[in-house]
DNA sequence: CTTCTGACTGAAA
DNA sequence: GTTTCAGCCAGAA
């Protein structure tokens, strides 16, 4: 049951193919509230472990083309460190942050807390 | 064409 | 424990 086949990207994809780039916006749209990911997670998902930079830019065009009017959650989207990296992308330098804790998601200096506890691994979770 | 930088990560020093 | 280097792929100068 519940097949509702949740969009499970296929690993077949390679960075620069179109393929990668929407599954990484799939992957993201299925962080759930409250929780966060890093790129190197989405990455070996999609079996690019070492193409982290690339969901970066995936992600960046999220943002730039807004595919789906904004439904990409880029802002649970963090670095290995839970460091919001990308909040420098967004439209203003804190809106991730603010983002972040309007989900429920402390932050402070540009930092997740309990980032371990928030993690959400596709890997593992999905 | 070459070169550098970049929403990263892992390993080495 | 921190800091530095190298690998990775793509885009811009």
């Amino acid at each position: 049951m519940m097949a509702d086949r949740i969009s499970a990207p296929a690993p077949t994809a390679s960075p620069g193919s179109a393929d990668f780039e929407r599954d990484v916006h799939a992957v993201a749209r299925l962080v759930p509230e409250g929780r966060v990911t890093s790129y190197g997670a989405i990455a070996r998902y999609l079996g690019a472990a070492r193409a982290a930079r690339m969901v970066g830019w995936a992600m960046n065009r999220a943002l730039s083309a807004d595919a789906v009017g904004g439904s990409i959650p880029a802002h649970r989207v963090l670095n290995r460190q839970g460091l919001l990296t990308g909040r420098m992308h967004f439209p203003t330098p804190t809106a991730m942050a603010e983002r972040l804790r309007a989900e429920g998601v402390p932050v402070e200096q540009d930092c997740v807390v309990d980032f371990a506890e928030r993690f959400w691994d596709p890997s593992t979770e999905l």
